[in-house]
DNA sequence: GCCAACGTTGGC
DNA sequence: GCCAACGTTGGC
């Protein structure tokens, strides 16, 4: 079992389009990073779970949890050539990019905000607070994600 | 809107 | 294989 967190602008799709979903259910597309491609088709599997963070928008930071419902899958939006995450180069009988379903687990009472994140010392290690990390998806070791569980609830 | 940081592309 | 140019991310 992993723990993950999962990078998402609300705009575009943020844990209000999750918990409207169908079952609060959705396939997590659109990844076009080789490292992220990578966690997805070698690493996720059905029990990991993740937190949902919110990412470009006015308050950045951890919204609720998620669980990953089974391991990653060729991404189909890769495929149609008018989707926005089209990509030519992407082989339906080689594909380069994956995506994963994910179901909303809980939506946080309140957010765990970026500088809050930043305050507690048991999480400077998390790659999110990393200079100049980029990955949509990074893992979170348990203690970390025991820690947030915990911010959360108070 | 700015800009730092990083990934990707493509000429050589 | 190198590396400059370019595109994207994401906090501020």
């Amino acid at each position: 079992m992993h723990y993950w967190l999962m990078k998402s602008e609300p705009e575009v799709f943020g844990i209000d389009h999750l918990a409207a979903s169908p079952k609060r259910t959705a396939a997590w597309d659109g990844v076009r990073n080789y490292q992220v491609r990578n966690m997805i088709r070698d690493q996720m599997q059905k029990g990991d779970v993740a937190l949902f963070y919110h990412s470009s928008c006015a308050e950045p930071g951890i919204v609720g949890s998620m669980r990953i419902l089974g391991p990653g899958y060729p991404d189909s939006t890769a495929f149609q050539p008018r989707h926005h995450h089209f990509d030519p180069k992407s082989d339906p009988k080689k594909p380069s990019w994956y995506m994963v379903d994910v179901q909303l687990e809980k939506r946080f009472p309140r957010t765990i905000s970026l500088p809050e994140l930043k305050r507690h010392a048991a999480l400077k290690s998390m790659l999110i607070l990393r200079r100049g990390n980029r990955l949509s998806i990074t893992p979170v070791t348990p203690a970390e994600w025991k820690t947030i569980l915990t911010l959360a609830a108070s």
